[in-house]
DNA sequence: TCGACAATTTGAACATGTTCAAGAAATGGG
DNA sequence: CCCATTTCTTGAACATGTTCAAATTGTCGA
């Protein structure tokens, strides 16, 4: 998936291609009829190969739905591009990626809880803890502090450098409301999302006034001592 | 399968005896094995049952896990009894409900993954915000509730009515970290809670400053506008 | 080019959750 | 007490994710 080849097209040999073959058709089938319908068997028999051979190349079926969340990662930080490049405020900064995330997320929203099952699984790799879900989940972060460096938001530094894992475990928060949203086009999490940030932005300001300081210290240094 | 009988005392008849048969033998088959190790034709010899004979009075192998997690909340409420009446003051009210279901909850954390993993499918009967675990939560925000009430604590009226919902998910929200601790006796996880709730009850203390107050009512309102 | 080693591919076999048609046992009315 | 009806029980069959030993193909130094 990822190249980490500088060098590396003898990575599109055979193998390659039987790899990129075996995930296409997968994540077609995915979308067509959805996780739980769509077989090992469809997908290699669609594919043209052997079920061994799907094996050999993604350890499991869950494999291939960690491929897709990856996917729509990548998705996601292009669609958020112009976005930080045009907006200089906190508040539509930060709600314009959350509802990029949405958009591009909704073609997968129907089978969203089936890939949320197995993310649930601590031991499962594709869990958003993992580490084997690291660089994605790094990369996401990498978002959002770019949502706030690029902004006009004025914090204590120690907040800040918190800030952009907490607002990935926002995300996170607004992920699992959308799991759960059955109403059409999601509008609830869109009103959550609506009201939410603005709340925070809210919130964030607050942080200033002298009373509310030291609870936002203590809040930060429980933050950094559950950290691993 | 449901009772529609008013008159069912028959209900303790032949068919209650093996229905308590199977899940006490899937009961301890599950703590001696684990979740997954545990098949369910295992499940059936040891009871001396069919495999057929299971699932016609549990529907799956999930809604066996279900039954046990009832207990376990069973088990914390009657646990949580000493502690509601002793203590007056929030703080340690609080702390010691939540620090009660780490202690009730232990045996289980080794297969706790795999029980989340299937909670955490919305469309499963066994998710915390389904229809069918309705009656659980609401028993479990009840505890909350009884929490605040002998407290000591002085809040506005609404944010009040808002609250055992609130530190409910609270209390999701440790169970989700305890779900990933994997230090020993789930060290991390108990300094979390002995750090949150302090906190949470400055948090709340916060909320008179007058500042603070506009903030507060719009958490507020945005809490109620996303609940069903 | 040849042969050895590695990479790839195969498909049958396995494990396990689940279903279902058929039969056995219990129940209740006459 | 007997038959009809409901409740319960059975075990074989099914579906599907996964494994694995063997076969095939590719690579590369001699």
């Amino acid at each position: 998936m990822i190249t980490l080849t500088g060098v590396t097209d003898s990575a599109t040999a055979k193998g390659e291609q039987t790899r990129e073959l075996i995930l296409s058709t997968a994540l077609r089938l995915f979308r067509e009829q959805g996780y739980g319908k769509t077989t090992m068997r469809a997908i290699a028999n669609e594919a043209g190969v052997s079920v061994g051979n799907a094996y050999y190349y993604y350890g499991s079926k869950d494999h291939l739905m960690q491929a897709y969340y990856d996917l729509l990662q990548d998705q996601h930080r292009e669609v958020v591009e112009p976005i930080l490049a045009a907006e200089q405020a906190f508040v539509p900064r930060l709600a314009g990626v959350l509802r990029a995330w949405l958009d591009v997320a909704a073609p997968y929203h129907e089978f969203a809880g089936t890939f949320f099952k197995t993310a649930a699984d601590p031991r499962s790799p594709l869990s958003p803890f993992s580490d084997e879900s690291r660089p994605a989940r790094d990369a996401s972060i990498d978002v959002f502090r770019r949502v706030i460096d690029g902004s006009d938001l004025k914090l204590p530094a120690d907040l800040k450098s918190e800030l952009p894992e907490l607002l990935w475990l926002l995300q996170m928060g607004v992920v699992l409301f959308w799991v759960y949203d059955q109403t059409d086009d999601v509008r609830r999490t869109r009103a959550l999302v609506d009201r939410a940030v603005p709340l925070v932005d809210r919130l964030l300001r607050l942080t200033r006034i002298p009373g509310v300081r030291g609870v936002t210290n203590d809040v930060v240094a429980l933050i950094r001592s559950i950290k691993p």
